[in-house]
DNA sequence: ATATTATGAATGATGATTCATTTTTTTTGT
DNA sequence: ACAAAAAAAATGAATCATCATTCATAATAT
């Protein structure tokens, strides 16, 4: 067996633990157990429990913001670009619940986590949404006056809000796309029936 | 001394120290020491660690929303009170640094605390601005194709991102009135520059 | 006097981490 | 190809520090 297959096995199944006790109240022999592995084995490939936390967030954003990436570059329209950044990270629910959990729940909670731990995955990730609001506004689809900094922030949260809603509550209360297309457009075109 | 007053005491201690440690790695010592009690004295005033932030939760969150029912009730249009909402949001930060802190970090977190006890104060919270957006509907102010629960969700996770953005970094990037503008704008009127 | 409120040292459960030992894999010599 | 030796990986029981909680006692109020 292949280093590297323990190191994912063990992430693999702190990620389940972590989803379903949260960090705090999620033993390291559980996380063993669910991996079949030893307590101390653990050891041998993160240097304690939080490391775990960490490490598997670095991995996991990481793969996030290639395909995110991937997707974007094919299309032109900044419109698009919005939209599309918006389905995938949705679809993160569907496709890897136990992770969009921890990322949600247990990640963002940590003052630790973000403020001494300066997260440039993560910084790198929102960061592709101020780059395709810069990109609207040079193309001058996007009104000037609106400060990328802000709009990254509230498309993001926005978002994010949303996977909470459906983590918390076991079915989805709109189709993942309704939900992706319904704040896409919001952002674009605004609440209001017209200009004032 | 009343009751209330050691009640408040150590719900206010406790809102320091899970500000400053976070829920988990925060001692009951340290809650007792800040409030100025014995360890002991904070079981006569709260059945365990959990309770206390719960109880905070519900003395706080319930202040905070009669404070913005009041604002927002005296306003007629559903575009003001969409930016209210926001500016009063966002001057939290300003105003209860440190429960502004733990309502962002500490609660939004734990899986326990919004799964299984279903926090019927929070809903109401966020339920100030589906109420808004259907009042706005029904003037015609609003497109009649917004889910009012999506909206309410996204406004409120943007909001609730800009307090983090804020939370995280020690010195506001923006003024908190810009923001609030900002963001209330940007929901109002959209990102384009003109209708397609 | 009696009741109420507060104290803080002692208790006991918990669970992360360690490490002496075992198992498995790799290397070496024939 | 095979066995012995060495190295690497894995084990899990034992350790040990950490607190939440309790409760016998003390202080204060009625």
């Amino acid at each position: 067996m292949r280093i590297s297959d323990k190191h994912q096995k063990i992430t693999q199944a702190a990620i389940k633990v972590f989803a379903r006790k949260g960090f705090f109240n999620a033993r390291i022999s559980d996380i063993a157990k669910e991996a079949k592995v030893a307590d101390g084995t653990i050891y041998l490939y993160f240097n304690n429990k939080y490391d775990i936390l960490i490490s598997m967030f670095e991995d996991e954003i990481g793969k996030i913001i290639l395909r995110v990436r991937l997707l974007i570059d094919q299309e032109e329209d900044p419109r698009k670009m919005m939209e599309i950044f918006a389905l995938n990270h949705l679809q993160l629910i569907e496709g890897k619940r136990d992770l969009a959990e921890v990322l949600q729940m247990e990640l963002r909670q940590s003052n630790k986590f973000m403020k001494e731990y300066r997260n440039k995955k993560f910084i790198e990730y929102i960061d592709i949404i101020s780059t395709i609001v810069r990109k609207g506004q040079k193309m001058g689809l996007f009104r000037q006056e609106l400060l990328p900094g802000i709009i990254k922030c509230a498309y993001f949260g926005a978002l994010d809000e949303m996977s909470r809603l459906w983590i918390l509550s076991q079915k989805p209360p709109y189709s993942i796309k309704e939900a992706a297309r319904q704040v896409s457009d919001m952002f674009l075109h605004g609440m209001m029936t017209r200009k004032t």
